[in-house]
DNA sequence: ATTAAAATATGATTTACATCAGTTTTTTTT
DNA sequence: AAAAAAAACTGATGTAAATCATATTTTAAT
């Protein structure tokens, strides 16, 4: 039997801190240079195919990461506070944002020159090794969406994004759900009215309470079971 | 409109050239270090879920990299020579492979130790900062094919795995496909009925051309056309 | 407060695709 | 060279999920 457990989230496990691997005055270049720009809810922060001149570093707030399909999009991660995001602005032979990101709720976020910070991974090895941890964590959880979205059934999907959003994002049961059930429909590839008809299905069968925006998942073991079953 | 001409590609552009970025000793330290380890047709270099103890570094030959799902395998990339594979060994929160590999041809790959491998990070930041580079040019193409697949329908997919066996790994229109149709249909996430079917639909209508192993993509504007359209 | 506009919800219909069950061809093994 | 096994192929059938059409509720705007 093949090892399936992969990870299905759209969402990291720790919070990035890879400045405190910096020295002060490495610490400080970044200060001067870069900027802080605060989003209300709802707000492009970057545009897919656009130049893509700095890194973002989220201070404060809840964004998605999507890309611009020809008919619909798809969500890549849902991604809180203290996370680094653009950092394909590095590859050299790409200059353009692969991905959008906009806004949950009101944010905060830091833009780092690119070239800055070119310059703290050309001399901070150690910084550098943590960025690559970054970007392998990145990795490792597109991997196990892959699977989720290539190879489950609709209610396996939802229960897959369901249960991280529980255990990664809201860190709780029970949540205020920012996202609509359009946007679910972008996390999970499937049709908004498949969302709302599986959302019905799970709650008609206890496993989840929802009015409006709240949800609560009252039978997880149950809900890690069809995830599991795809 | 966005930007969607996003690359659906299963392979890579640029052979990797890292290596050239270490010194002599440093250099010296891999050969010392490593082994090289040939692979007979077919068979597996690595496996989803065991320890991860060292890089794979392609010196010869043709592989598949795929995550092993409950029902059904999904290729990730296949993978010609000079090329680094499970750079995610390097990601201390998991020292198992992420994905399987196996071979297509005879094969020579060089394993390097992690550790090793680790050292020449934290003291060499312009090799490091290469390694970045790969990595991001490995996301941005899990991107495109996360939209493939995801969003458009058998015909789309299987025009995009085509057009990008010819244009990335055997670089000519015509070839001999060491894949199987069922590998095509791990790559496509489709049934093997289904690639078998729509390879005959691509046959009638001349758009390729094929007998036995052999591959030739006869009107490749109308096969970028049916991939575009989905 | 009233209107307009999204977002959510629900049933009926369609369809793209998988599954199943079989045959033929190719490859591998003896 | 013969037998066995795997891969390729074909048609018939079933179904998961999208699409369409329309109603209701919630949110936003005037």
């Amino acid at each position: 039997m093949p090892n399936t457990n992969t990870d299905t989230c759209v969402s990291f496990v720790y919070e990035v801190s890879c400045f405190d691997l910096l020295t002060d005055s490495e610490k400080e270049m970044i200060d001067k240079t870069s900027v802080l720009v605060n989003y209300k809810k709802g707000e492009t922060i970057c545009k897919q195919g656009s130049f893509a001149s700095h890194i973002m570093y989220i201070e404060k707030g809840l964004v998605k990461v999507y890309l611009e399909g020809s008919i619909k999009n798809l969500i890549l991660t849902i991604t809180p506070k203290h996370n680094l995001l653009g950092l394909q602005a590095l590859y050299e032979g790409n200059n353009t944002f692969l991905y959008s990101i906009s806004t949950y709720t009101e944010s905060s976020v830091r833009l780092i020159d690119v070239q800055v910070f070119k310059k703290l991974l050309r001399q901070n090895p150690a910084f550098g090794f943590r960025v690559i941890n970054i970007l392998n964590e990145s990795t490792a959880q597109s991997y196990g969406r892959f699977l989720s979205l290539t190879q489950k059934q609709l209610h396996g999907r939802l229960a897959d994004i369901l249960l991280c959003l529980s255990r990664r994002i809201f860190k709780s049961d029970a949540f205020d759900l920012p996202l609509s059930r359009s946007d679910l429909s972008d996390l999970t590839s499937m049709s908004t009215e498949s969302v709302i008809r599986i959302m019905k299905d799970f709650k008609d069968d206890g496993i989840i309470e929802i009015n409006n925006k709240s949800v609560a998942l009252l039978d997880i073991p149950r809900l890690t079971r069809i995830s599991e079953k795809g």
